[in-house]
DNA sequence: TGCACTTGTCTGCTTTTACGGACAACCTGT
DNA sequence: ACAGGTTGTCCGTAAAAGCAGACAAGTGCA
């Protein structure tokens, strides 16, 4: 047993990080929550040391990739000092379609179309029988030439075959459904979080391994039927799921309601 | 510049974790999203250390800390397998709140209870002046004995003052505000996806790294006046956030709404 | 001018991580 | 039986992380 050992220890302290890293996530945390000011110096670093438990030369290189960032700046003989943020990553809110209906520009670019064969988690929810290929497009959607979405779109035969679905450049699928008859009615959806793969990393501009906002939908005729599945990747520092809710008083106690 | 050039590698190709970590977690990814057969056996050492470009022995450490977790069965000889999940984590969904009021048991544990100074962030959004003290209530809830989310709450200390929140025990901290008067109204939130520090990750036994969904909300009162803010993280393989969206057709075009 | 504090730089030293290779032990087909 | 795959184990070496300490250099204040 010369392997076992160390990982247990090391799953259960919560490690696997390195040290220097999990202190510059930490300054870093503190530093966006605004716990210190601009214009007074951070605690020093051999305080900060000592605080943290751990040599000077970490916290050194944990304050280093905060330069390297440029969340901070150090004064030889002052101090090191938090920068002001400049922009403030305005985070966009709510559903792509409808970023797209009120305007907002998103330019979107076709990665691939055609048939393949899908998933069987996709085919279970799209009530396709199994070895049944449907109709996939893959996108990536940016704004302001910085990509923050990657979404595949699968849509069964019988539906996709009367549509160009080629043709629609960063237009909803749910558009090119609507105008060919088959009205989307309901939509079922979750969020979650997931780590990036290569493919998609690569694609967002992130490393691999990074946090990802995942979304997962079927869209549902009125008639129940389903209509297309659809899951999507965000990048959390650009796109962020808002909403608002109101609370309600019902027979059975209050809840909370979303708001259109 | 000893120190310097190091870290921004690290900080671009997303390093800081070992790289026997990265691996694990991945594969643990991968695992969970079913990619692999139980009967089957996954990528043996040797292949796996090629495709991944790392060492054998990286490979094996990683896999050890798997085999540690049960999530995997090594057979001498034969190769590695996914043991199939016993529980299948079969994921809530919807808002905690209304979790509790539909009657799901959930059980939550206070970890700390009491005033303590308020992120900057957080102040801001509560509309607090700076160096003003608010109430503090972190959470751990779970559910059939294991913990999915940890949450914290703030609360201005004008309105916490007249309540024991102390005392609840796993009630929602709106109710407690209701009953004491301070009616809750409306609710601006936001998800997102981050990754899992060590003190969170412990709590929610996951490994440092992992995914994770974060919420974070703002509550206020019909008068405008902000009652709470609350982050949540939540275990993405536990818990996710589900709703359904109907179309509607407007004046300016269909619409996606979401339904209560 | 000093003194006290800061960041910048450097030197050893130990521990952990990671690599590459080799070989044994084991299982399953032909 | 045997060949070809797998996991199990060990070795030596290189690189990185982390520590402790020392000293230089810059800044600000009494």
């Amino acid at each position: 047993m010369t392997d076992a050992a160390q990982p247990l220890q090391t799953a259960d302290t919560g490690q696997g990080l390195t040290r220097y890293h999990r202190i510059y996530v930490r300054l870093r945390q503190r530093i966006r929550d605004g716990e210190f000011e601009p214009t007074t110096p951070m605690p020093s670093e051999p305080s900060l040391a000592r605080a943290l438990a751990v040599s000077r030369a970490t916290v050194r290189r944990a304050l280093g990739m905060l330069v390297a960032e440029g969340l901070v700046e150090r004064r030889h003989g002052v101090g090191t000092f938090p920068v002001p943020d400049r922009a403030p990553t305005t985070p966009i809110g709510g559903l792509v379609e409808n970023l797209i209906t009120i305007g907002l520009e998103t330019e979107a670019r076709a990665l691939s179309a055609g048939p393949a064969q899908p998933p069987a988690t996709v085919a279970r929810l799209l009530a396709l029988p199994a070895a049944v290929e449907a109709f996939r497009l893959v996108r990536l959607r940016g704004h302001a030439g910085r990509p923050f979405s990657h979404s595949t779109v699968h849509v069964p035969m019988t539906i996709a075959a009367a549509i160009d679905l080629e043709a629609l450049g960063g237009d909803p699928v749910v558009r090119a459904l609507e105008a060919a008859g088959h009205r989307p009615d309901r939509a079922e959806q979750s969020l979650s979080a997931t780590l990036a793969e290569a493919d998609i990393a690569a694609h967002l501009r992130v490393p691999a391994g990074a946090p990802l906002t995942v979304m997962r939908r079927v869209v549902y005729a009125a008639d129940g039927a389903p209509l297309l599945h659809q899951q999507s990747h965000y990048r959390p520092d650009l796109y962020e799921y808002r909403m608002t809710l109101t609370r309600q008083r019902h027979d059975a106690g209050p809840h909370w309601t979303p708001v259109g």
